[in-house]
DNA sequence: TATGAAATGATAATGATTCTCATTTCTGGC
DNA sequence: GCCAGAAATGAGAATCATTATCATTTCATA
């Protein structure tokens, strides 16, 4: 993410957070920093071992402020442990791509066509049910290109 | 699901075991049939409940060694709990719809020409990562019917 | 600068899941 | 049927990510 984006990030953010009444301090302000430099979503160790100097309390109640405030989206990986990413509204709609292997999450996004593709039948899929659609995505799994070794 | 392929179900499940040296005691069978009855990925709480007189012990125990002979299929919630259902290659491809509200998981199927799309999707996400793709799946969110009451 | 609300940091508590180990149940050979 | 070894069980302890607690600090506003 280029540098002039990350600034109007961090306004973006602070607005949606001050129509909450919800103050943007230096700590969730540092999780937003360790989460704009990532690929896909992020374990909080990870995330906590980027953030020297913010104790782990405060990272993970500062996840929860900034999950229910929408500024971030928490997904859980095989094992079931939380992973956070910026929320799509700040980084665009994607899909996950999951190595079976290691477990690492990446982004990917797809064309206006295949989108259209794929909320089509996400809103077939929830009508079927008779759910009322609020979400979707593809969930790909795959062995990642470092793990593909034999 | 009828009377009549459970049997086959569990024989199906016992060759399955056997295949791999593992016995397919009581226990074991238990779990399968708890996970017969039901329309979605279930927690192991409610799988619990469903199996009077088996030890939450065992129940772990038994679902990581049918997680491992490939016989149950494990989740995650929103809330990072753990979700079981019997793997597709007994129930049949399908996708899951979950209830932002209170959690609920069920299962949809789609036609073979919406299957075959998606299937094309996901080799596209796939492969635009350098993954060797190995499986995928729609998740879609929204409201279930009983919670819809606003 | 004073005041009350909100946020922090250190630590304790929680709760789902996993591990341990003594006991029990299988299986295959005699 | 009976034995020996392997596998499975059950009860409880241990683990570990996540949450809650609470005294202290920081912030926004007057």
């Amino acid at each position: 993410m280029p540098e002039r984006r990350t600034a109007e990030l961090h306004e973006a953010v602070k607005r949606r957070l001050e129509e909450r009444n919800i103050r943007y301090t230096r700590g969730r302000r540092s999780v937003v920093t360790a989460l704009v430099r990532i690929e896909g979503p992020e374990s909080t160790a990870e995330l906590h071992r980027r953030m020297r100097g913010v104790p782990l309390s405060s990272l993970y109640r500062n996840l929860v402020v900034l999950d229910e405030a929408g500024v971030v989206q928490k997904h859980h990986d095989a094992d079931g442990l939380a992973r956070y990413e910026l929320a799509e509204w700040l980084t665009g709609h994607h899909h996950h791509v999951v190595c079976v292997d290691c477990g690492t999450v990446e982004d990917v996004s797809l064309s206006d066509e295949d989108e259209e593709m794929i909320g089509r039948l996400a809103r077939q899929i929830a009508e079927r049910a008779g759910y009322r659609e609020t979400g979707h995505n593809i969930e790909v799994e795959g062995v990642c290109p470092s793990c593909q070794h034999d």
